[in-house]
This record gives C-alpha cells, sequence and structure tokens, in this order.
DNA sequence: TTCAACTATTGAACAGTGTTAAATATACAT
DNA sequence: ATGTATATTTAACACTGTTCAATAGTTGAA
C-alpha cells in the first residue's frame, strides 16, 4: 500500500502548494487580485491542472481562509490558558477577547489580509471567518465556559450564557470590522475604543 | 440657460437609470453576477457608454451601496422619532435599535442583498455600508443623543459616550452579520438573540 | 442654411478572467 | 512490453472591465 500513500502524499502536497502560493498571493495584493492563472503561473503548472485538486476558484479561497481562522483561535486557545490558574474571571475574559482581538488586527494576519483592502470590496469572503463552523463553536464554547465563572451567571440557564456568550463574540467582530475599516485611527484611540468594549462586555455579565 | 439644465437633468437621469439596474441586478443575481454589459444590455445601450457616466464599475456599486445605506438611516430617523415623548430612554434606546437591526435583515434591503449570497463572498462590498461616510456619524449622534437621557450617562464625559455609542453601534452590526449569515436559524431564536443582545446593551448603559 | 463645436454613443479591440474537455505525457501493475 | 490509471498540457469557450478612435446627433453662431 505504499504506493497509493506516496501517491495521496504527493497529492496533498500538490493541494497546500496551491493552498500556501494562494495564501500569499492574497497576501500580496488582496483577494480581489487573486486568479487561477497567476497561481499556476507562480507554481510552473498550466492553469488546467489547479482543477484536479480543487473545485474551482471559490473552494480555494474558501480553504485558505477557514486555515486562517483556524490558525488565529488556535493561537487564541494556547494564549493566557497556561496561567489561568489564580486569575479572577474578570481579567480572564478580558484577556481573552483581547488577545482575540488584537491577534484579528494583527499585521500580517490572514485575517487582515482578507480585509484590509483598497478596493470598495473590503470584506469579500470575510464571511467564512465568522462562519468558521466547527472553530467558531470551540470559540463560543471557550466563551461560556469562561462566562461561567461569574457569579451572576452561575445562577442562569445555559441557554442565557449561550446567548451572552453570542452576543460578546458578535459584538468582538463587530468592533474589529470597525476599527480595520477606519483605517486612520490612531493607535491610542484604538487602544482606548477596545479598552471600552472590555468594560462594557464586562458590565454585561456582571450587571 | 435652460440647455445646460436640460443637459445636465438628462445626464442625471441616465446616471439614476444605470443605477437602478445595476442595483436591480445585484437584487437578482448578487454583487458577483453583476458586470458592465448587463447593465448595458439591460438599458439598451452599448458597454462603453457607461464610462462617460461612471468611473467604473466600483464607483457603481459604491454608489449602489451608499444609497442603500442612506435609505436605511433615514428610514431608522423617521421610526419611532415622532412618538418619542413621554418615553422612557430604555424603550427609545431598544425601539431604535430594534428598527436599524429589523431594517437591516429586512427581506428586499440592499443591505440584505449585498450580504446574503451564496458564494463564499458573502459579505462582498459590505464595508461600505459601515464606513457609510456621513450617515454613519448622523447614526452615532443619535446614539449619543439617546445616551444621554440615561442618568448614569449624564455625568460621563463626552467621549466616553461617544465610545460607548461606538461599541454598541459595532456590537449591532456585529449581530446583524451574525444572523444574517446562520441563514437557517429560526424566527423566534433569531428574535430571542436580538432581544437578549437589546437587554445586553442596555446593561452596559444602566451599569 | 451651413458650418463648426460639442456631446452622446457605438463598435471594435485589448488584456484579462474562470472553466472545460480532448489530447498527451507519465508512472504503475500485470 | 502492454494496458491502465493518473497527471499535465493545450486549446478553446464564454465571459469580464476598460479604452479609444470613429460615428451620430444636437446645439449655437455665421
Amino acid at each position: 500500500m505504499t504506493k497509493e500513500e506516496r501517491q495521496e502524499r504527493e497529492r496533498e502536497e500538490m493541494r497546500v502548494l496551491i493552498l500556501d502560493t494562494a495564501s500569499q498571493l492574497i497576501a500580496e495584493g488582496g483577494i480581489e487580485k487573486l486568479s487561477i492563472r497567476k497561481i499556476a503561473d507562480k507554481i510552473e503548472y498550466s492553469p488546467g491542472i489547479i482543477y484536479h485538486y480543487f473545485q474551482g476558484k471559490e473552494d480555494i479561497i474558501e480553504q485558505v481562509l477557514q486555515k486562517g481562522y483556524r490558525d488565529m483561535l488556535t493561537g487564541l486557545n494556547s494564549g493566557p490558558a497556561r496561567e489561568q490558574i489564580e486569575q479572577s474571571p474578570e481579567e480572564l475574559l478580558k484577556q481573552s477577547l483581547r488577545q482575540f482581538i488584537k491577534m484579528s488586527l494583527a499585521e500580517g494576519s490572514q485575517y487582515r489580509n482578507v480585509m484590509l483592502n483598497d478596493s470598495p470590496s473590503i470584506l469579500s469572503h470575510t464571511a467564512v471567518l465568522f462562519k468558521g463552523a466547527a472553530q467558531e463553536r470551540q470559540a463560543l464554547g471557550m466563551l461560556c465556559q469562561c462566562l461561567r465563572q461569574f457569579e451572576q451567571m452561575s445562577t442562569r440557564e445555559d441557554i442565557y450564557v449561550e446567548r451572552t456568550a453570542q452576543v460578546i463574540w458578535s459584538a468582538a467582530f463587530g468592533l474589529i470590522l470597525r476599527i480595520t475599516i477606519e483605517k486612520g485611527l490612531p493607535e491610542e484611540q484604538r487602544e482606548a475604543l477596545i479598552a471600552h468594549y472590555l468594560e462594557a462586555m464586562l458590565a454585561i455579565v456582571t450587571k
């Protein structure tokens, strides 16, 4: 079976080669400028071959973005998690959210590459990041777990905590969007807005 | 001067004809499917002419979206404004936000037409809606005015109220995105989520 | 009325795009 | 060596946005 194994491995290598190249092209010129033919050029194959490894352009884009989202959330997981012992729920919540927002805004992040774009279609494909299926549920789960540690939440039903998590999560997403779009915003004001957001979220869970 | 007047009027008529046609095409097949040539087809002109009235495709799209955004916000303005006498700040805030969210989600709204799209590029061009320059500032102004009526806010500095408004606004945007993307969400759960959001925002301003 | 000027409009071309399908090359198993 | 399956190319199709020279149409002056 070592034949089909290697065959499949080579197939996978080609897949990641295409995906990485697409990712790089997106980072350079934005999603708008990505084209099948440019990918083919860069990997020195003919355009047609790509359709033997992917369904089409949309398929490639979706996979690139999903990967970016996944990377971001796993980074979030391994973030302040280790020293979560002896930390107040308030600080834990704030730190987690702050880290997520920071990573989303970070230079070079897929997230940012997708969203920062001079053309009017700034937010192309951002939805995938929000959808993100499995990853998003995971993040919401973490958030719920975090919220449960607040005494004001401990008596609430599950659905209440879940919805609170969804609201906080959506709000974070909206904030990231806002900051990303408002390009000229100075560092200091951006920080203040994030801080204000964190306090507001805290008000929600401690009310 | 009646010559140049009519000339300019006819120019404007052509402009709105193109814009309306573009709007219609977007409503039918999403932004992805919009093309200069299809617009030209529908208005029975040749493609080239469009460049005598607009700078290009992006220009057209931007204007269509800005109009959608403007319509939505003026609708919000004339909404519960008339009977705002003898209404608690809580109710006023909730009603305003709810109406904005409802209008954003409403069937046939430009907003929705832009965002609801089967392709991965669900959120193409949504940024314009968020940017919306003048319109957004107007909305934020209204929100600030609304927040000022809360006693907990009256003692705060302007910048505090402003940032609170920005957080609430961003959160609304994030929520709209979330609901829009989560297509399968049943009416009742959607309502519950919106209600939860409204309560959360209330918690922020009454904390 | 004729002529010039200006605008609106066309048509064709350019340089791209995603995608498909038949033809070809390559690697593998019998 | 032969046949089979996979990988890859080539060429074509049907589009796309955009530009520009040529034309049609209108307007104002001589």
